[in-house]
DNA sequence: GTTGCATTTAGGGCTTTTCCTAATTAGCCC
DNA sequence: GGGCTAATTAGGAAAAGCCCTAAATGCAAC
């Protein structure tokens, strides 16, 4: 969950999900949209993969990054717990 | 919107909002629910305020930290959109 | 096998974050 | 005003994050 927020946190992460919401893309598709190195987008995808937002998938010679919505939902209870649209006490404890 | 996420991207941070959840509470008692120095919890309190996820206000001579639905809801917004509840084109560009 | 393409790992530099202690400000209350 | 309490700013050390280039891996197809 901690990881959750970490992979949500940074800028290239957030646009790379809301790619990925049209369907599932390769690495080199998502690296090619961005104006970094390809290694660094790597980076990110590990990031995404780690907090679960993503799952991977060879396909042929290339391999696909799926959202993983599930991970997202999880983002989105906490938020409405808090915005009072729940009740429940989902919380992370210690720091 | 970037401050936001990153303001939610670390577990103290997440706690002190769901604490103000139940309403607004002082500097002091916030600190005294974390087992680290007052100054490094101030720290997350400007990250919170930078993000405006929370506003402050003068009660006396303690100070009210109160939780601000709006920048919580905008946050809810990113991520219903992600996860095809909403059609919108929502998107941070530039890195 | 070996060549070739897609992708990842390794290593390193630089910036940012996080946490601490010590010192300082801000405002209430007598 | 002067003292007290609440809260912040300053300064600095340790750790984490981000990005790069160069080298390595994994598979597929020949």
């Amino acid at each position: 969950m901690n990881s959750l927020f970490k992979a949500l946190s940074h800028p290239v992460r957030r646009r790379i999900i809301a790619m990925l919401r049209s369907g599932p893309l390769s690495s080199g598709d998502i690296a090619a949209a961005f104006d970094m190195s390809w290694p660094t987008v790597t980076g990110h995808l590990n990031a995404l993969k780690e907090a679960e937002l993503v799952s991977t998938e060879r396909e042929g010679q290339s391999i696909r990054y799926r959202l993983e919505i599930s991970a997202v939902e999880e983002a989105l209870a906490f938020l409405m717990d808090l915005s009072g649209t729940g009740k429940t006490d989902e919380e992370d404890k210690a720091p």
